[in-house]
DNA sequence: TGCTATCTTTACGTTTACGTAAACTAGATG
DNA sequence: CATCTAGTTTACGTAAACGTAAAGATAGCA
C-alpha cells in the first residue's frame, strides 16, 4: 500500500476553532482514534506536532487530542490534499489563533486570507480545466472502444 | 525567493495532444522560451525530461520543444499544482498516448480517468469547504477590526 | 582568435514529509 | 509476576523534486 488512501469522507467536520463542541462525539481523543479515523500514521501525528500544527494534552505520557486538535488536524489534511505544505497550513493556522492581536496583525492576517482564497480559486479554476481535458480524451476513448465493438460485430 | 510564484496566467493553453496546431505563436521552443513562459528552471525541463513527461528533439546537443512539449509541461504544471505527484501525472499523459492500443488497455485507461476525476472532484470540494472556512474567519476578523476602529471614535 | 553567452552532462546537496528501527516506560491481563 | 499491548523518545533512512556547482561543448561576434 503505497499510494494515500483519500477515499475517506471528506474532511473538515467542523470549524477549526474546536469552539462549536456541542457536536456529537466525545471530546477527548487517543494518538489511535485520530490515526483510525483520518487514516495517518501515529508518526504523522507526532510529527506534526513537532511542527507546531497540534498541540495535545498530556496525562503522563499520553497524548490527549482536545476537538480543537481534531478539527485543526482535519485541516491540516484537508489543506494537504490540495496542494499546501505542512508549512503554510500552519501560518493558516496561526492566523486563527490570532483573533485577540493588535489592528495591525489583524489586517495583515486579513490580506494574508485574501490571498489564500485567491489562489485556492485559481486552483479550482485549473482543476476544472483538468477535469474538462480528461474528460474530453476519455469520451473520445470511448468512440473508439465503441467503434472497435461495432466492427467486431460486422 | 523562497516561495513559488502561481500567478502568472493559468496553465493549458490548448490540448495536450497538441495537435490543434494553429494557434497563434511558433512551433519550436528553446528551453529558455519555456522557463520564461512557464516560470520554471531549466534544470527542472531537464529533470521533468529524465522523468519521462517531455521529450525535446535535439538540434546537436540543444532541446528544441515541440508545441507537443509545450502543452505537456502545461498539463504537468497545472497537475501539480493541484497536488499530482510527477509521477501520477506521467501515468495521466501515457494515457493519451495510448489511442491506438489495445481494447483491453483503453478500458483501463478509461477507468484509470475515472478515477482521476472522481479525486478532483473531491479536491473541489475541499477547496470550497477550506475557501468557506476562510471566509469566515476573515468576515469574523472584519467585524474585530470595524468594532475597534468604531471604539477608536468614540 | 579570443571572449562571452548559452547550452550541455554529471554529480552531489537540500528540503519536505514522513518511515522505520531501537530502546524505554506504563498499564492491563493471564 | 511475567508478558503483552500501546505508547513514548531518539535517531537514522528515504523518496520526491528539484538546486547548485563543476567542467566541457558550441555558437556568435568584435
Amino acid at each position: 500500500m503505497t499510494e494515500l488512501d483519500h477515499s475517506g469522507p471528506s474532511v473538515l467536520p467542523e470549524p477549526v476553532t474546536g469552539f462549536a463542541g456541542s457536536a456529537a462525539g466525545r471530546d477527548i481523543f487517543t494518538i489511535r482514534d485520530l490515526t483510525k479515523e483520518f487514516a495517518v500514521s501515529a508518526r504523522t501525528l507526532r510529527f506534526y506536532e513537532e511542527k507546531g500544527l497540534l498541540d495535545p494534552a498530556r496525562r503522563g505520557e499520553q497524548r490527549l487530542y482536545s476537538r480543537r486538535d481534531r478539527a485543526r488536524l482535519a485541516y491540516v489534511i484537508a489543506g494537504k490534499t490540495v496542494g499546501f505544505s505542512l508549512e503554510e497550513v500552519r501560518e493558516m493556522l496561526d492566523l486563527y489563533d490570532l483573533g485577540d492581536g493588535q489592528v495591525t496583525q489583524l489586517k495583515v492576517a486579513l490580506t494574508k486570507f485574501g490571498q489564500r482564497i485567491e489562489r485556492l480559486e485559481r486552483q479550482k479554476a485549473d482543476i476544472d480545466r483538468i477535469v474538462a481535458e480528461l474528460t474530453r480524451a476519455s469520451d473520445a476513448m470511448k468512440e473508439k472502444l465503441a467503434a472497435r465493438e461495432h466492427a467486431d460485430q460486422a
